[in-house]
Formats: structure tokens, sequence, C-alpha cells
DNA sequence: TTGTATGCGTTATCAC
DNA sequence: GTGATAACGCATACAA
């Protein structure tokens, strides 16, 4: 059957409470008590049942990662990066969709955490920006650490890309090539990070003197058949943009498409750039610019932040000019 | 701040051990008392701890997805499905990565069982194929049900489709279009799907009576790349082949990209197809023919027959020629 | 440096 | 049908 504290205690010859100091490590044992318990702990193979430290003690060991992001590449990164940090602390990682749409989405989080007991959680955006969730984490103390919110920067620890100067950068990039009339496809109105990307957009337009046009702005929603839709709209204007800059890889690829179809010689007749957000696109056709979104060190420096690692700021200038950025808002750690 | 069973009960004016019943389903409770307890645990938002159920009780409201592959769509697909079962059971899904090349593999899967106690493990292709990993669980005496096996399909219950009959019509649909040679990419080693898909290809060309060359076969590896370095070798043969069947999406894009960066016009000069694993292709591109992969049904039913559903044989046409199959080898139930 | 008593939240046992 | 009470295996507070 299965081995307990006590029967390692009695074949050691201690009390339950000293095998216990020498599972967790605590000081105050002497070298030959722990070596007799440590004997009996091999001897029996006996592993502490992690329900009952659960029950008992104060940490579970576990924490929890809480998203809805229909994007699968998004998704996988954030749970590798997430997983990585998890392994090296020993802790073990509870993915968790969820529906920020949903009235309950605030209950569903308070009873995950009633039920496993997690130690902190990590939210990955869009999850970021629902108040509800939010403060049901707050209500409960616990700590928790956001992965590119939208909103309330302070509120908590965080880490994010900055994708106003990514957006900046890119379009800086296409007007150095040349370009004036740049079409622009907005992401998804549920991420900021949409806001974010048109304003660095507009920001490096304005910077370099292009007057702004909103004709050659139009809405998207994350997926390949808004970039389609929007880059028929913007090829059919009488002055049709020399270069379409998409807010993700998804939507760059509809325009691709559309391109294609139409016969377009790419780059010649149109440079098509976008945030490389799903790795898709830099994949699938040369002639598309990207910006690289670090979205699984992101996941990892959030898992860092919430064992307790230093929120310092970081500017990190990988390959396609993306900048990382981890802060520390509240105290809380494991 | 966190409710307990004792609470439930003081709220609904019977025992703990109504409730208890009452949340576990068990029999001998009155109409009326089960739905006062409903009602009590609906206004707490009461969740069980699944620490103290563990240590209590024989089940823990949990099971594990274990998998390794490198495709994040096929992943998503694949903790989707299951979850979504999961969900409809109220149980706990651990979803768990891994590495089917770890020579740790096994005792980190026993590692994960003791830990977390769980009541039912689901693997997915290619862990289903890890001799170790299916010993260590069968000497745990845990339910197990396996996600597109490629070995042993009587050792466990498992759900799979016709990855014959797929390449199969496929290849026949090719062939009915007139064409004579056609290509054929393979997938990764490690997945036997591979090797079935091949071996369909194979079958519908001899009961076409087309003869099978060996030269319009190139192994791949499931991505990207693979697909390119095949497409190049295919096409630069002194016959090229008129039609290149690639044994996933990712590499009939690697494929399509080759097409088109040597100008040819699809499907006129080649028609490309592909079993679309990750959602990928068909979106891409519309003269990519493909057999979709009914990836998030599969882990449905998976769980469906972990969870004790009749292990029927399912024959489901979809549309694009899938067959699903789910099979019950071992009386083990949760 | 070591031991004792108590409780964590649930299920199992057995009585009513 | 329902309820009281004893486990489950560990950590915690407090003694010694």
């Amino acid at each position: 059957m299965r081995s307990t504290i006590k029967d390692v205690s009695a074949i050691a010859g201690v009390s339950m409470k000293t095998v216990s100091r020498v599972l967790n490590k605590e000081r105050y044992v002497s070298a030959t008590t722990r070596l007799r318990v440590e004997r009996a702990v091999a001897e029996l193979n006996f592993k502490p049942s992690v329900a009952a430290r659960i029950l008992a003690g104060k940490r579970s060991y576990q924490i929890a990662l809480i998203y809805d992001n229909h994007s699968p590449h998004y998704i996988h990164q954030i749970q590798t990066g997430v997983w990585a940090r998890c392994i090296e602390e020993g802790v073990r990682l509870l993915a968790q969709p969820s529906d920020v749409a949903s009235p309950h989405l605030a209950r569903e989080i308070g009873g995950l955490i009633d039920q496993t007991q997690v130690d902190g959680v990590i939210l990955s955006s869009p999850v970021t920006d629902a108040p509800g969730a939010l403060e049901e984490l707050e209500r409960r103390g616990i700590p928790y650490v956001r992965i590119s919110p939208g909103t309330e920067y302070e509120r908590s620890s965080s880490v994010s890309m900055d994708d106003v100067q990514a957006a900046d950068d890119m379009t800086s990039h296409l007007i150095a090539l040349g370009h004036r009339r740049i079409g622009f496809v907005i992401g998804h109105a549920n991420h900021t990070a949409s806001d974010l990307r048109l304003f660095g957009y507009r920001r490096a337009l304005d910077r370099a003197g292009v007057s702004f046009e909103p004709k050659y702005v139009r809405p998207g929603a994350f997926d390949f058949a808004s970039g389609e839709a929007a880059a028929d709209i913007l090829l059919d204007l009488a002055l049709p943009p020399t270069a379409i800059f998409a807010s993700n890889d998804d939507m760059a690829a509809g325009v691709l498409t559309v391109a294609h179809r139409r016969g377009l010689s790419l780059p010649r007749d149109l440079s098509v750039a976008g945030f490389d957000d799903t790795a898709l696109a830099s994949q699938l056709w040369p002639p598309l610019t990207t910006v690289r979104q670090p979205t699984r060190e992101l996941a990892y420096a959030a898992a860092s932040l919430l064992f307790g690692a230093e929120g310092e700021v970081v500017h990190r200038r990988l390959p396609h000019e993306l900048v990382l950025r981890a802060s520390t808002a509240a105290p809380k750690k494991i």
C-alpha cells in the first residue's frame, strides 16, 4: 500500500513532525536524525501526498494560467513559456480556457481557485482586462500577473511588448522604403493591442509628415477573412495604397491572398507587412515583412514575476524590432 | 471567504453528508432535498476542494491529457475537444506536455499520476505509442484512452480517423480528375498516421491501375520547410507530377509556396492536395483540396470513452470524406 | 533540537 | 432518506 509519514517516523524512531521537518528542509534537525529519516524515506520509497499537503498547508505548488484567445499559436506560445518556468520552479501548471464575454467569468475563476487552491494566477490577454476577473482575484488576495494587459498597467505585475513602438517602427520602415499611401488593418476590437498598434502607425505617419487618411484604415478581427475583406476595399480605392500593414499575420495572409487573386506582383505592386502574432505569415510568403511577437518570452517572464523575480523594466530589441517590458506593480509574490 | 460543504449544509438545512450525496449524484436523496442543496450550492458558488476529495475519497474528479505534438493547432483541437467533454462531466482537465523521446517519460507520467491522483488519462499521438508510458499506466491500473494510436489498437480504448481510407479517397479523387503522375509527401516518421496515409495513397493507385513510382514519393516532417524541399525535388523531375498530395497542410503550404515561386498557375499547372490537419491550408489558398482531420471530434470522443461511453464503431462521413472510429478494447472506465 | 495536539474539507461507515 | 462521526495524510501552533 501507500506509505505515510507515520510509517516513516516509526521506522526512523522519531516523531511525525521531525519527519516533516526533514521533508520540508526546515532547520533545527540534527545531522544524525536527518540521516535516519532520510534512510527510512528511501527504504519505503516514500512520496508525500500532495493532496494532504494542500489540505493542511498554505501552498499547493500549483498555479493557473487563464486564457481566452482564439489563436492556437498564441495559446501554445503562452502555455509553453509559462510551462517552462513552472518546470524550473517545480510547480504544476493548470491551463484554463475561459470566455471573457461570459457573465460567469469571475465566478468560474473563483471556483477554479476554490477547487484547486492554486498559489497564483497568470492572466493572458484579453482576460487581463476583464474587471470582474481582476476583482475576484484581488478579493481573494491571490497573486497574479498579467500578460499584455490593455488597461490599468499599474494594477498588477505585468509583462507586455511595446506595441506602439513596434507599429511605429514598421510604419517608419515602410515610409523609408518610399511608401506614402500605407493601408492599415486594425485588429480585433477586444484587444487593446489593436488600439496601440493603430496609434503607433499614426504616430509614425505624423512624425514623418505623411498625412493620415482615414480611408486607408480598415477594421479587422485578427482573422483571415477580415484581412481579405479589408484588402478588397483598400485595393478598390481610386488611389489604392502601395503598402498594407495588417495588425496580425492571419489578416496579413488574407491581404496576401487578395493580392495574389488580383494578379499583383509582390512587393513591386504592393508591400505587405504585419505583426507576426502567430508566426505564420513570415513563413508562408517571403515578401511579407513582419514584426515578431515574443509571446513565449513574455509568458516566461510573467511566470518569473509570479515566482518573485524583481520587476525591472526590460527593453530588449529582438531581430524584428520588438520590445519586451516587464513591470512589477504589486508586491504579491508566491 | 471560501465556502465549504459545512456552509452549504447550514444554508440548505441538511447534514454535510446529504450535501455530499447531492454533489456526487448519489441515489437516495429526495427531490426536494436535492433542490434545496443545489440552490445553496449555487448561492455560494460552492466548489468542492479537490485536495480534500482526493484525501477522503477514491476519486479526484480530474483527468490528464498527455501530448507531445509540435503543431499548436493540433494541440488546441485536442485540448478543446477533451475540455468540452470534461465540462459536461464536471471533471477538471490537466493538460500535460511531454517529450516522447525522453527516457524519463514513463517516470514523469507516473509522477503526474501520483501527485494529482487523476482518475484517468488521455494520450494523444504520438505519446499513444510510447511503450513505457502504456506500461506505466497499466501497472497502476488507471483507465486510459488513446487518440490516434499507431500501434496495438486492441491494447486500450481508442479513437482514430481512418487515415488509409481518407488518403485513398483523396488519391482516387485526383485520379478521377485525370491525374496519373501524383506526387506524395510523407508525414513525420514518428507518426504512424504517416505510414497509413502513404498506404492509402498507394492502395488507390493500385486499384486504379496507376503504377506506383517511388520517385514521386518524398519524405517530410509535417512542417512547412519539408514541404518546400519535397516540392522542389518533385518539380525538378524530368517528368514532374501534375498533382502533389501532402500528408498535412503545413507541408502543403510549403508546396504551394514553391509552386507560386516557380510561377505555376494553380490548379492548371499543378493540383495540390493535403490533409488539413491544422485547418490552415484550406483557408490560405482556395485551389488547395483538403481532407479535413476531425481532431476535435476525436478528442471529444476519447473523453467520452473514458467516462464510460459504449465503444461502438462509428463511421461518420464528414464533408471531406472523413472517417471517425471509436473502439473500446479495455473495460476500464472512470 | 524534538514532540503533541489540532485542524484542513471531504468521503466512508454505520446508525437512525 | 437522512445524519453523526471517524478517517484521510499532512502542516501548523505551541510545548517541552
